[in-house]
RNA sequence: GCUGGUGUAGCUCAGCGGCAGAGCGGGGGAUUUGUAAUCCCCAGGUCGCGGGUUCAAAUCCCGCCGCCAGCUCCA
């Protein structure tokens, strides 16, 4: 049997050996491979990831995956999802196993479970699992039919195993063996229990079972394991910075905004700080868009039930609809959309083909009814303003339309820093055409011009068949924060539903009517979500141009005050935010507070200062950057405001 | 919405059947300070809301509300 082994992308072996020898055995046999011995947690077969220690039955190209690839971590992470497996049933033994896959960060395990984990429970749960760890145990692969499988199991009384077993179309199916613990389980896995050599149970939670309410819960442990103790604590010292960032405990903190039990749960109040920044970002909004030919206009939050009737919202949306408002007779409801007032505008007169395409925006204000359980913060209310606006323009105008909003996307989410994207194109699923409005040519055209597009662009996407709307096909834009979290953000849909709903025309250069394509987009989402974002993306810092308070004026002793409110007159004039901390104390406690709340600025004015005109620079964050005279600081503040430096 | 946890001063939290506390923040005073906390004094509470048990409830029980984590969903 010839086995070629790939060590590196340029380097390749071959060696000639017996039946049933494993990729251990070679790992250990050749010298070429001690290289990878110490990193290599699985091996791909032909492609396919196989246990270190199964035996290998025919010829085979082999390459090892460490814990630098996806895969490598999804093994590791899958072994000590059994293991904590094998420890809960170890402590619990009435325990029923769910499921337990490795995740983005770690893994979990569901178990079904008479009560809830406590923390004391988790504490045991993690001492056994050291236990299992230091015992080394051999994890081992066992095919074997179907029905044999299902026996197994039903003997065991792991119900959710059997209902997995039943749902199989394979006919051999792979248990894995760990001591007396086995588990129903593709794999692969490391080759013992001693191969984990860092981990943490982070958090235990409810879970429905296939994530279905109508389901039993169980209870889900959460943890994530690493090669090394210091990745782990890495890891975990990222959780913290994230924990750090929270722009429910920052904006709080630094006077942004709230959410008052009294006005309701989702529901946000700006205060001055916070509406600083929201009004900055929609100007910047504004120009950017009347120079893309954009036309912003304003429409009431609510509307009689009949328009949602003809919108179809009532029919597909009624669940995320707040409960209507009886007014003279006629029912009133609460907009969740502003779609179709933009459309009785685009109906308001004939339009011709030289009007499109007709591009209507407005910071558009919409109230959805969200389940309790789903909000949070700034991320997710039931009070929301889209940058929304809607497009209305011929089918073949579509492609340059989205070709100009996915470079209006990136250009604007560019100015705050944002520079690494995902781009995810969503299409019907042919299968079913009977799901969606709108005709097949249209479809096709569509989703092919969407496509033509990002390509054109070079944008690198991702395609999921069957996850567009009913109404057309959908570009959505997440974006990665500073410190590497996702976040959904702007979407741009196509929608052929609509226009026919409302009858929407335009007369064409032929003299007659046609059906407009409608383009419904938002570019930073919602100004709650994009302002949480941003929040955390700065930690709080934000950039000068968009920091409530710009700069902070710190005169040394009280006889400097006189001088530090002149130079904060002189910057108020010329448009900066500005404040004096005029209460007497050590200038150290002043630059304190003013580092507490994040101000990009503080001049420091003593004696010195005072003499020659000038002001002592510290930059956010950093030391004393040295004396410059007034007019020279303004001259770069507002320098740096124009340029919205970052 | 569901499961679990949780709710005490503006914030972070202690108190867990027997007089409502601390630190930070706030106000006042002293100090006059040179780049991340000067000192002293003071005010601040329907212990989430409603009901119950008890001689006595922040504390125990029940219901409701909010918040947190997760499931589900999404801008």
């Amino acid at each position: 049997m010839r086995i070629r082994i790939q060590i590196s992308d340029s380097e390749q072996i071959e060696i000639e050996c017996d039946e049933g020898v494993t990729s251990l055995q070679l790992l250990n046999m050749c010298e070429q491979c001690t290289r990878l011995r110490d990193k290599a947690l699985v091996a791909l077969a032909n492609g396919e990831p196989i246990d270190l220690n199964r035996p290998i039955t025919g010829d085979v190209t082999l390459r090892f995956i460490g814990f630098d690839d996806e895969v490598g971590r999804d093994v590791y992470r899958h072994t000590t999802a059994h293991i904590l497996a094998h420890a809960v049933k170890q402590i619990f033994p009435e325990a029923k196993l769910g499921i337990g896959p490795p995740i983005e960060n770690g893994f979990y395990y569901d178990f079904d479970v008479p009560k809830p984990f406590e923390p004391h429970h988790i504490e045991m749960i993690e001492r056994k699992m050291r236990e299992l760890i230091e015992s080394d145990t051999p994890i081992e692969r066992i095919e074997m039919s179907k029905h044999e499988a299902r026996e197994l199991f039903e003997r065991l009384g792991e119900r959710y195993k059997v209902e997995l077993i039943d749902e199989m179309d394979e006919d051999i199916v792979s248990v894995y063996r760990q001591g007396e613990f086995v588990d129903l389980c593709r794999g692969p896995h490391l080759p013992s229990t001693g191969w984990v050599k860092a981990f943490k149970l982070l958090h235990s939670a409810g879970a429905y079972w296939r994530g279905d309410e109508r389901n039993p819960m169980l209870q889900r442990i959460y943890g994530t394991s690493f090669p090394t103790h210091e990745q782990l604590q890495a890891y975990l010292n990222q959780l913290e910075e994230a924990q750090k960032r929270d722009h429910r405990r920052l904006g709080r903190e630094l006077g942004l905004f709230s959410v008052e039990e009294d006005i309701g749960p989702g529901l946000v109040l700006w205060h001055p700080k916070g509406a600083i920044i929201r009004q900055l970002i929609e100007d910047m909004l504004r120009v950017e868009l009347v120079e893309r030919g954009y036309q912003f206009v304003y429409t009431p939050h609510i509307a009689k039930v009949t328009l949602w009737q003809t919108s179809g919202h009532l029919s597909w949306y009624r669940e995320n609809m707040f409960a209507g408002i009886e007014i003279e007779g006629q029912e009133y409801l609460v907009r969740p959309m502003n779609c179709p007032f933009h459309i009785l505008i685009y109906k308001s007169a004939t339009r011709s083909y030289r009007d499109l395409p007709m591009r209507l925006a407005e910071m558009g204000t919409v109230y959805r009814y969200e389940r309790s359980g789903t909000l949070h913060g700034l991320m997710r209310v039931r009070g929301l303003t889209q940058d929304d606006a809607h497009i209305f323009c011929t089918p073949e105008q579509v492609g340059d339309e989205i070709e100009g909003l996915i470079e209006l996307a990136y250009h604007l989410l560019g100015r705050f820093g944002f520079e690494q994207f995902e781009v995810v194109l969503s299409v019907r699923d042919r299968s079913h055409p009977e799901k969606y409005a709108g005709t097949p040519e249209v479809w096709e055209l569509a989703e092919r011009e969407l496509e033509r597009v990002l390509n054109k662009l070079g944008i690198e996407h991702k395609r999921i068949e069957g996850e567009a709307n009913f109404y057309g096909p959908k570009i959505d834009v997440y974006l990665f924060d500073a410190i590497g979290r996702k976040w959904q953000c702007s979407t741009i849909q196509l929608d052929f539903n609509l226009p026919e709903r409302f009858d929407l025309t335009y007369i064409g250069s032929d003299g007659r009517g046609h059906r407009p394509v409608m383009i419904h987009r938002a570019i930073l989402g919602s100004m709650e979500r994009f302002i949480g974002i941003l929040i955390e993306h700065y930690a709080g810092a934000f950039p000068v141009w968009l920091a409530p308070i710009q700069v902070s004026v710190v005169p040394v002793a009280d006889r400097h005050i006189e001088y530090a409110s002149s130079v904060a007159s002189e910057l108020s004039k010329h448009g900066i935010r500005v404040e004096v901390i005029s209460r007497s104390d050590t200038v150290s406690a002043k630059i304190r507070e003013c580092e507490l709340r994040k101000v990009p600025y503080i001049l420091v004015c003593g004696d010195r200062e005072v003499r020659s005109g000038s002001v002592s620079v510290r930059q956010r964050g950093r030391k004393d950057l040295g004396e410059i005279s007034v007019a020279d600081f303004l001259r770069m503040l507002i320098e740096q405001i124009e340029r919205k430096n970052l």
